[in-house]
DNA sequence: GGCCTACTGTCAGATTCCGGCAGTAGCGAT
DNA sequence: ATCGCTACTGCCGGAATCTGACAGTAGGCC
């Protein structure tokens, strides 16, 4: 079998996608134990096969983040209900989700068979999806805040319409219907709150990393509000 | 390079795919160009690799409705977005579509990298999805007609609470924010009419095939409604 | 029982892969 | 400009793998 060649190119890419900083070739060399001829053959495959993968003389390699999915049998429902999804997605989240759900969705279209693609036009579609509101806040830097873990300056719009100034700690991302929440620790209140994005002035981000991590945040805020973990 | 027998594999499923009926093993190994015995080797791969094909003595192999998809290369934003996606059709959509989605979900998560997968859980997440009421009819069963391009007999539930029963060609299934809807000519009024399956009191499949085919029915509809073809 | 088929074991030959060597070229620092 | 580091390519012999052929077992259909 080539399960072999296969298995050793799924963890070459595992090990390049630890590394956020460029690595010899003969490290990952090293680290899947094969010569270094072999490895540059290897990193030519992982190309071949569509891995964002760049290498500079003299720096090393670098795998764009991302990642490989290994071939995957999907059933009918299945796929049915991916495309759908990315759908919604396109149609309901901000620009930056917006364009990945369209992206995904042209991948996987592209490597459909033509029967089943246009079965997937015909038998399920997304009718509309109303728009609440436009959003005021770019919701890329919250994502980004998100990630990294930063602190952010709000000018938030409340109910009433009163603005108020205030700094949070960011760790999720919501979609209530069609309108995007922001969940954060507000300083102000001392307690967690829901920002809704379009009422968000102004976010502006700090450089200061908050005192605590992400996913306590996260399971805290959980069992206040009562919602179980997502599946 | 591997790249021949991987190609093989993918027109090998190909080739399975297009029959419905079981194939032997030689009509395939002379299909797809190589030994019996190479074929048997083949087919064990792609099962090894999750593909659902069953190969019963005297018959022949028949591959279970589906698709594999090849190994592909998916950016976060891409990820996060099928990943929302399914979320929101676990929750929104049908019993058998949701489980389609949550099974979909399962598999992507099951090969995600941990920390890539906890990112996921963490920064973004489907806070809520309101159901305006449920469904009584079978959606699953207007599925299938749909895909069958067969008549359906409704009692149907209008505006006013009054009771309709009406002979319709369904053609699509959309989904206006929380509800379902079935598209189809109706019978009654001789034009195209939009049916809420949580007001469809029954739904029985006739053994009729409508004598019009379903994309022209779509394209018809949406030069009517003015709207576009879906990305 | 006869026919067709899925499967497995074995084995020699064809094919591919791998490692080592040599050489070219780009990048950064001294 | 020179040096060190690195990516990348061509080539070749030995190792590993794949392939095809044959033989044999087992299960479904008539």
């Amino acid at each position: 079998m080539t399960v072999a060649r296969s298995e050793r190119l799924l963890t070459l890419l595992q090990t390049l996608r630890r590394y956020r900083q460029p690595v010899s070739g003969a490290k990952l060399a090293a680290e899947t134990g094969v010569s270094i001829r072999t490895l540059y053959r290897d990193i030519a495959s992982l190309q071949a096969q569509g891995a964002h993968i760049e290498g500079e003389a003299g720096l090393g390699y670098v795998l764009k983040p991302g990642f490989m999915l290994p071939p995957m049998m999907f059933s009918e429902e299945e796929i049915e209900a991916l495309v759908l999804g990315s759908r919604w997605v396109a149609k309901t989240a901000d620009p930056r989700l917006a364009a990945g759900a369209a992206d995904a969705l042209a991948k996987i279209a592209a490597v459909l068979p033509p029967d089943l693609k246009e079965d997937l036009d015909n038998s399920t579609l997304l009718v509309a999806t109303p728009r609440r509101g436009e959003d005021k806040a770019d919701v890329a830097l919250i994502r980004r805040a998100i990630r990294s873990e930063h602190m952010l300056d709000l000018v938030y719009e409340d109910d009433k319409g009163a603005l108020t100034e205030r700094r949070v700690w960011p760790f999720a991302l919501g979609f209530f219907d069609s309108v995007r929440v922001m969940i954060a620790w507000c300083e102000l209140r001392r307690d967690f709150r829901h920002f809704r994005t379009d009422r968000i002035s102004s976010a502006v981000s700090t450089e200061k990393r908050y005192p605590r991590r992400r996913p306590v945040l996260l399971k805290e805020w959980r069992e206040k509000e009562g919602i179980p973990p997502q599946p």
